[in-house]
RNA sequence: CGGGAAGUAGCUUAGCUUGGUAGAGCGCUUGGUUUGGGACCAAGAGGUCGUAGGUUCAAAUCCUGUCUUCCCGACCA
């Protein structure tokens, strides 16, 4: 991609809006424009992150056996009322109406339309299990979104929901979505913990959170130095200092952001929305779900607040929107250009995602906005061309070397 | 929703106390000189000072309402 034609509209200074690293660092270097509390423009850059993430989202999740569907984020009252969370959800849900009056909302989550979904299909227990994921833009209208990305009223989520007919099925699912999210958190470069969560208003049995560990997270984390356990401390209620329930070691507090969480619902939806199926008895039972969150916007300005340094981002390899930059020094050196362009067109055809800043900006701009933009391998084109070499870094080691162009389609 | 802060050009902001009709830096346009870490010189364009009302001969400035944004709290599958 040639950087000319990309929207990348960085800037010098961030607004004085943003408070968090992630925030300005996202905003300058061109990922996302605020258009309101809480919501966002995706911009070139920070989409082709989103969209990394949402594959390696759907290269896991077909893997366990979850098909994706997508639903609408518009919703009728009707399947609202049939839940009874249409007059629970309270303030936070965003409730418009058409036309003729009638009630609609933007979903905020979707059991309701899953379950509406699926319930006429799912009449006998042989078509159990079902494992459905859908990725799409969720509405919260929340009393204080902040932090850019991190509370967000729009945000885009992946959202999944399991149906079995026994609660053993449904601790399979549920392991399966915990190995699941372990390894989309991994390829995200993501280092998360996961700890158990309260099950909130929703009811059901257990629920685990995976958290990535930040001074700007909203949760408070409580766990032991000696074991593996950790707990959100809603759910507890355990202070610094405290022994640790498992092993008697050393209770820990830190602050976490809630990534993704996974939830066993029980019947509660099935129940009040009527989703039975026949057993092998021939007895009508409710399904028996689960539902699975990740969200993606979020994972997004977790990484960044993981990952940025004081002079810009630096993007882990699988959700990096480019793999390699390479920065003609001067567009009006041939020397340079054609150097720059041969590299350029070899390392697009071995399949490498690669960004040329052949903009007619100094040197200086070049290297202030590839540091901002983070790509994590950059090849400068300058005053070694002539010898046919260039200068080469690997960023995540902070090193740089001459090299020729066989140097470099040999590393790739 | 309670407490606090702030709205002046695309971004950062000065001016407000003590009213006299808006200034700078970055960015942008044009010309020239530059050309390896956000260049320099010159000439330009760009602002109903969030908005509505009030006080006044006169309001960015004082008063009131309102909207918006941010921070703390409460809230939050």
């Amino acid at each position: 991609m040639k950087q000319s034609l990309l929207f990348v509209p960085t800037l010098k200074d961030a607004p004085s809006d943003a408070e968090v690293k992630s925030h300005k660092l996202m905003t300058r270097a061109g990922l996302i424009k605020q258009v309101a509390a809480g919501i966002y423009s995706y911009l070139p850059l920070g989409y082709r992150v989103i969209k990394k993430i949402e594959k390696i989202i759907r290269e896991e999740l077909d893997k366990i056996g979850a098909s994706e569907l997508l639903l609408p984020a518009l919703q009728p009252r009707d399947l609202w009322d049939e839940s009874g969370r249409w007059d629970k959800y309270g303030p936070e849900l965003m409730r418009l109406k058409d036309r003729k009056d009638r009630d609609f909302c933007l979903g905020p989550t979707h059991e309701e339309v899953i379950t509406q979904v699926v319930r006429d299909y799912l009449n006998s227990y042989k078509k159990l299990p079902l494992a459905l994921y859908q990725i799409q833009t969720k509405f919260r209208d929340e009393m204080r979104p902040r932090f850019g990305l991190m509370r967000g009223r729009e945000f885009i989520m992946k959202d999944a929901y399991t149906f079995t007919e026994t609660e053993a099925d449904l601790d399979t699912w549920y392991q399966k979505f915990s190995d699941a999210y372990t390894a989309i958190f991994k390829r995200c470069g993501l280092k998360t913990r996961i700890v158990s969560s309260d099950v909130g208003q929703i009811g059901g049995d257990e629920a685990d959170e995976f958290m990535v560990m930040s001074e700007v997270g909203e949760d408070l984390i409580t766990y032991c130095t000696d074991c593996d356990y950790a707990a959100n401390q809603d759910h507890s209620k355990l202070n610094d200092g405290d022994d640790c329930p498992v092993c008697g070691g050393t209770i820990t507090t830190a602050q976490g952001i809630e990534v993704g969480n996974i939830f066993k619902l029980g019947t509660k939806y099935s129940e009040s929305m009527n989703a039975k199926v026949i057993n092998e008895d021939g007895q009508h039972i409710p399904v028996i779900m689960g539902c699975y969150g990740i969200g993606i916007s979020r994972t997004l300005m977790a990484s960044v607040e993981q990952h940025a340094t004081d002079k810009g981002l630096l993007w882990p390899d699988e959700i990096t929107p480019f793999h390699i930059h390479i920065l003609p020094i001067n567009v009006n050196n041939e020397t340079h250009m054609t150097l720059a362009n041969t590299l350029y067109t070899s390392l697009k055809e071995k399949g490498i995602e690669v960004l040329i800043d052949d903009r007619k900006e100094r040197a200086g701009s070049k290297f202030k906005d590839s540091d901002l933009m983070g790509i994590p391998y950059r090849i400068v084109v300058g005053k070694d061309a002539k010898n046919g070499q260039v200068e080469f870094t690997n960023r995540y080691e902070s090193e740089t070397s001459l090299k020729t162009i066989e140097d470099i389609l040999d590393f790739f």
